[in-house]
DNA sequence: AGCCATGCACCG
DNA sequence: CGGTGCATGGCT
């Protein structure tokens, strides 16, 4: 009797960053993973014990095509460098395809037979939506 | 911890 | 030769 079923159709989002999406400029080719929030759980384990580890995983977006990014431990730290950190690669494609932006989100899912998908949800830029203007300069005085 | 930025290698 | 992506350093 085992209890294990907490690995079973995970899914984690990212909001992207301007330097996710190239738009500050830099050739980044993908996006940061935070290595908070059991984010990682999420991703195969990479072996820390080498530089640059990396594992090529396969998603399917909703129109069913299929994708190829690069997951790469760059753990630098342990050797020469100053990295400690995890990159999704080779999604510059797809950010362009979906012409996503910072503050969009990428969801990514895993089913129960390791098919991994990826979505995408567009930010809200409604930036003008509670600004409810109230005729702030009348109030109410009571007598 | 996460985001920004860049030199260089590679490939069209 | 210019765009793209990797690897890495720096800054907040």
């Amino acid at each position: 009797m085992s209890y294990k079923q907490l690995e079973n159709a995970m899914s984690i989002s990212k909001v992207l960053s301007a330097n996710d999406t190239g738009e500050t400029g830099g050739h980044q080719a993908g996006m940061l993973i935070p290595k908070t929030g059991g984010v990682l759980s999420f991703f195969p384990l990479l072996e820390k014990d080498e530089k640059n580890p990396r594992a090529s995983l396969k998603f399917i977006d909703s129109s069913n095509d299929e994708w190829k990014f690069m997951f790469i431990y760059y753990n630098n730290k342990f050797f020469n460098g100053t990295r400690n950190e995890f990159r999704l690669t080779g999604m510059t494609k797809f950010i362009r395809q979906n012409n996503l932006k910072a503050g969009d989100k990428i969801i990514l899912s895993c089913e129960r037979d390791g098919t991994r998908t990826i979505k995408h949800e567009r930010a809200k830029t409604e930036e003008t939506k509670n600004v409810l203007k109230l005729g702030s300069s009348w109030k109410v005085v009571k007598i």
